[in-house]
DNA sequence: CGATAGACTGCAAACGATTGCAGAAACGCT
DNA sequence: AGCGTTTCTGCAATCGTTTGCAGTCTATCG
């Protein structure tokens, strides 16, 4: 079949594990035999076989990445900055898709340390705390923008609170007083941390905090359009909603798509994470970037840091945070009065007026002074 | 660290030979022995080691799925759908993505295989045709959605000059006449049959095949954005636009967005491969659905046959269709018939009658194409 | 010139499983 | 009881590498 380390070392006249030294690079080896043997073995088109490799030394150069699912589209530039990445230090990814069953996701782990991964990086639907902790002890484990509280594991997460305080500063400072907002499960990190970040922002603003226009669901579609006509059908709607739930996104589209809503005119929108058609759309839409690029390399550095320093165990910091930040498009406009066709007059003279740093706002069509 | 075979073996005060055979159950072993071990077995946690049964074996359970990038819907479902499929019959799959880079494709491929992978589904992105070949000698491959003319691998392929048939030829029984298509490179496999699909359909109807109605491209969304325009500042711009290009989407909704066309009074819209969201679009999207799930599955039946029947080479047949289906939603009208007895060539300008859609059109504030 | 350190090299034993072969036990039959 | 079958079990080799240990060779020094 293929080219051993036997055909190698015959062909050289030597014996098979002065043929591995010299391959390898490790012990004792004249530099004459060491040349003579890396040319040889590229003339035979020698592949060393990581599987006997791996049975010998309990390494198999494979890390894997096991998200739930991939429709995300942060996932999908995460798993290609993690591959390139890896590849580049000599480590083949191995992307599993764990999908949103326990007992699925479950599986896939046990699967993987059997094949003696070296590393892994998880996003943990928090279903499986036991078993990751368990896993830790043999192998270098990452958590990904989800914290799994069952377990201590070294997380990377995204900056939530920060970029949902970014998100609706932005908004306030536009002039909006009525923030809708829609979120994640609040059994989540990225759920709670999102809430919190708003809730910061309003009180930094001195604008009271009102739950009818706060909802938290699941991530799906349906979770966003539900939302969003609730928040439409306020007797005081919002003059901007805060989308920031990812997968709800297209639910509040479908339904400003329904109801004729003309934004940012009628209505201003902010989402969370991008979406490669955002810019696309009309108007293009303004997120809170979540930094996937960032989270992505940073991820690597621990499990790669983590893996070399195979012994060292705690090493005090577990949680990494990378920065969130505005990219502001054309889905949000600066508006004067809070509500404009609630009939009720509102009290203009809001008390600590911020907008301070009204930032140059991109190519704001309508400032109407 | 981990228990193995000698551990139960021991336990049970057999040789290792003898657990062997009772747990694989390869082997004659009395009915009491091999109870009493894979109690033992399951007592002491034992779970295999796939590399060292992969050593001694020359498999690994694993197999690698292949794709250029996961931008494209469908091949998150399929990814999924494989993944399921491959581990009910216990293998695990690789996910791998290729990039665009030929070389990339080309280090990922060569990595799998030093894996000793078990099977292999590709996208093949027609750069490395030659290695594919050389690869298939090791290791059973199946190609999926693309052909690779350098290697007569077997193939799983949608149907796609049946799919743009029907999706032309539907349109033609709305009444248009002149339909626009928007379709990728022709220097691939599907850009070249969705291009025949629709010309067999025109003939069929005894409708003149316009070239400038046909706008061949790359899988990006620019190139459906600036078909569009192109088609849309035509003399005699089409009734209909079939965008056979999934990529191209996304470039083809900017335009008409920009231009504030109403679809589908203005101007019906067929797209190819479904979107998780063109259900929600408004209006929703019609498409001609390629059979993910159907493709996945079909793909993993022909490679599971394959790495059975080892030995057993050129089997006949070599290339399989999955059908593809008309999935009717909103975006495609019915205009008034020109001539519904002869093929009467009329010339005359389609009049916007609103009759015939008794749904809540939406608004049309635009003008007329 | 011989001893000795130092630099390489080869033998052989692992790693954890599978598997051909031969020996042992159990069984039925005359 | 003796014999041939059948049924099970164990020994040992093997997969392709790595690696401890011992042996060989060269060179250097006294």
């Amino acid at each position: 079949m293929s080219v051993t380390l036997k055909d190698v070392a015959q062909a050289a006249r030597v014996s098979v594990s002065t043929a591995s030294r010299a391959l390898t690079g490790t012990g004792l080896t004249s530099e004459r035999t060491q040349q003579r043997l890396t040319r040889i073995a590229r003339e035979l088109g020698y592949r060393p076989n990581p599987i006997a490799r791996g049975l010998k030394t309990g390494q198999s150069r494979l890390v894997a990445l096991l998200v739930h699912n991939l429709t995300n589209a942060s996932f999908q530039v995460m798993a290609e900055v993690m591959q390139a990445r890896l590849k580049a230090v000599g480590y083949q990814m191995l992307l599993c898709i764990g999908g949103d069953d326990a007992q699925q996701e479950s599986d896939t782990l046990t699967a993987l340390v059997d094949h003696r991964i070296d590393g892994l990086i998880v996003v943990p639907t928090g279903k499986n705390g036991a078993q990751l902790k368990a896993l830790a002890k043999d192998v270098p484990i990452v958590c990904l923008v989800r914290r799994d509280d069952a377990t201590d594991l070294e997380t990377v997460l995204a900056d939530d609170p920060q970029g949902a305080y970014l998100g609706t500063r932005h908004l306030i400072e536009l002039g909006h007083k009525r923030v809708g907002l829609i979120v994640g499960r609040q059994d989540t990190t990225s759920g709670r941390e999102r809430l919190s970040g708003y809730v910061r922002a309003l009180r930094e603003a001195g604008i009271p905090v009102d739950d009818t226009l706060i909802h938290a669901g699941h991530f799906v579609p349906e979770t966003g359009a539900t939302s969003c006509r609730k928040l439409l059908d306020l007797p005081r709607p919002p003059s901007a909603i805060f989308v920031a739930n990812h997968e709800a996104t297209l639910g509040v589209l479908r339904v400003i798509a329904e109801r004729n809503i003309a934004v940012p005119d009628d209505l201003s929108l902010l989402c969370y994470e991008d979406m490669p058609w955002f810019e696309w759309h009309r108007p293009a839409i303004s997120i809170v970037d979540n930094g996937a690029r960032d989270l992505a390399n940073l991820a690597v550095d621990r499990l790669l840091q983590r893996m070399d320093a195979k012994g060292t165990g705690n090493d005090g910091v577990r949680e990494y945070r990378v920065g969130a930040r505005l990219v502001q498009r054309d889905s949000c406009r600066r508006i004067e009065v809070a509500s404009t066709r609630a009939g009720k007059p509102k009290p203009s003279i809001a008390k600590p007026s911020a907008a301070k740093s009204p930032s140059k706002s991109s190519a704001a069509k309508s400032a109407k002074v």
